[in-house]
DNA sequence: ACGAGAATCCAAAACGTTTTGGAAAAAATA
DNA sequence: TATTTTTTCCAAAACGTTTTGGATTCTCGT
């Protein structure tokens, strides 16, 4: 069906060899028989099989990420932006990405990355919103598949990774609530699995004593990172006796829950509540009121996790292996009142 | 490195055949021994080669999906919805997802749907967003690569897809602002090469027509389908001497944007003025207020989509090919007034 | 004119499967 | 028992590349 390098060797007299290595650029080919061959290839339409070269090279030129869903949505905006910035990098190396959604600590999720892994339909794997024990890390570290972390976890380790120093955002966000007059600080957090809520809720607890604010633990909530889970949230704290002035959302998008509870009790927010939440996305600018967030590059970061990986798959050297970033504190009307 | 059929086949002294169709359940191997090579090769952790298997079977078992972005992220938490249905169907039949994101009509766009088909790395493609007149329908045809649509392009097609009939919502939405008792309804619609603008706006003037309401071009204007379009449209229409009392956005996004522009300009949406989207999102529950929108069924429709590319990919009948949905109307509080 | 080195080219192997077209052995039929 | 049929297995080919390890021709200094 389709051309073959054989067909284009047939065509000009000449070995494929010689096709595959004029394609490529090596040097033991003749300039002239180098135009040659490209021109024909071109006009012949010929591109390489995948398949074929995968079989040859040992490998698929394929990255894989797995977004960490909820049912049958991934809700967060974060992945969007996340997503868009692998794809793009990616193909600018001359990979692909390959892409599933799983509920984390599920066996559809272990399926997936066996799947993956297994078969080695994958050269490496993007890791994000990882886990204190996190089965991943130790899953193809096993099998060897050169990987890359969002965040890290628990232990310290030798894998490479970009982390957002959420612990210092935390802090700093507490610090301008403290700024504004608030002393009543609520946290609602994420699943205590996930290192960035070990991270964040002691970025909250370090504000809090730096302004010798003693913790409060009736203001500390679990969410779920979802809307639905800061509504929720939002609505048990508002029923307190002395309810919170200020509500922290580990993301921005329990902080919108929050500020759906709050409009639902007739509570103005940026006047009678304060509200913040993390990660800086479109969404933040959009609320109503607009939301005070900590802003990370997550298009950015994206693309670097994915240069990294790639770096790592082609055995090349990574300098530096593991990268810290501190988020930037955008003040928005939510912290208004 | 890793285990391949050869090392089964020689630790149980049979022909690489027999591991091969034992484990592909083929009836001309005796029972014993298609345990004897289940059970060893589970053992030694054989899972067959993707690249080999696909450069013998001439497939990849990969669907590509390109997602419609602006700059560098896809807001459109419609897409998040799209991709995890996307990805769950594939996988429960055994493919996988690729993945990347491009701007409609740009360079990258076609060489990214080029990189995929002329290297066959992708036995089918989802095309979405189509436009009226869309070069990826004529180019995959002509490259005989199996395609389904999420909408159409302008003229009939022999190609399968699934289409909301928005031309009826939208007709559906006008109707429940009329009886709201609104006079002057707006319509922030999308660029118009795309199909949907076409639907859209169609059903915006079906609406108009069948309520005896004369159209008024000043109340239409082209977003982007994106919250900063929706936001610049509204603004615009804010101003004219006889502002609409009643907006319609193209979709949830664009709503979105016209809520922000509403409050800024101290208009209260559900009293002062009324506001809806079209995609039904999860988002359109959380904005302030709640947005009365077209619920269509995204995730189920990306499931669906899926099946009848992989029955067409496998050449099953595929019946019916073309299927047409209603988008279910969802009233909320901003269109209360 | 001769040998050395450079410049070009190529045959063949390998990557790991699936599938084709039998062959050998066992069972059924005559 | 002789023949046919069924059961069970396998050798070899093919998928389309890339790479290895020469082979051939050309160029050049002597």
């Amino acid at each position: 069906m389709a051309v073959t390098i054989r067909d284009v060797a047939k065509k000009l007299n000449l070995s494929i060899t010689t096709v595959s290595r004029a394609l490529d650029d090596y040097d033991d080919v003749a300039h002239t028989t180098r135009e040659r061959v490209r021109s024909t290839a071109r006009k012949m339409g010929y591109v390489p099989s995948r398949a074929a070269r995968n079989l040859r090279r040992q490998r698929a030129d394929i990255i894989g990420y797995v977004i960490p869903a909820s049912g049958t949505r991934f809700t967060d905006p974060f992945f969007s932006e996340f997503i868009a910035g692998l794809g793009d990098q990616a193909v600018s190396h001359n990979f692909d990405l390959l892409i599933s959604t799983a509920t984390p600590d599920t066996e559809k999720e272990k399926q997936l990355y066996a799947r993956w892994v297994s078969s080695r339909l994958v050269d490496g794997i993007i890791l994000s919103r990882l886990r204190l024990e996190d089965w991943r890390v130790e899953y193809l570290q096993r099998n060897h598949v050169p990987f890359v972390m969002h965040g890290r976890t628990q232990s310290k380790t030798k894998f490479p990774f970009i982390e957002i120093d959420s612990r210092a955002g935390f802090a700093l966000l507490v610090k301008h609530l403290v700024e504004r007059g608030h002393r009543r600080i609520a946290y609602i957090g994420a699943p205590e699995k996930f290192t960035l809520q070990r991270d964040r809720y002691a970025g909250y607890q370090n504000g809090l004593s730096a302004a010798n604010i003693p913790l409060d633990k009736t203001l500390v909530c679990q969410g779920d990172l979802t809307r639905a889970g800061g509504y929720h949230a939002a609505q048990s704290l508002f029923q307190l006796r002395k309810p919170p002035t200020a509500i922290i959302g580990a993301n921005d998008l329990t902080a919108e829950g929050v500020l759906r509870a709050a409009r639902e009790r007739g509570i103005v927010v940026g006047r009678d509540l304060a509200v913040a939440g993390y990660d800086g996305t479109e969404v933040s600018e959009h609320t109503q009121p607009p939301l005070t967030t900590l802003r990370q590059p997550v298009y950015e970061t994206a693309r670097k996790l994915v240069t990294m990986l790639i770096a790592l798959i082609q055995n090349e050297p990574l300098e530096p292996s593991q990268i810290i970033l501190q988020p930037e504190l955008i003040i928005r009307e939510s912290t208004a009142g």
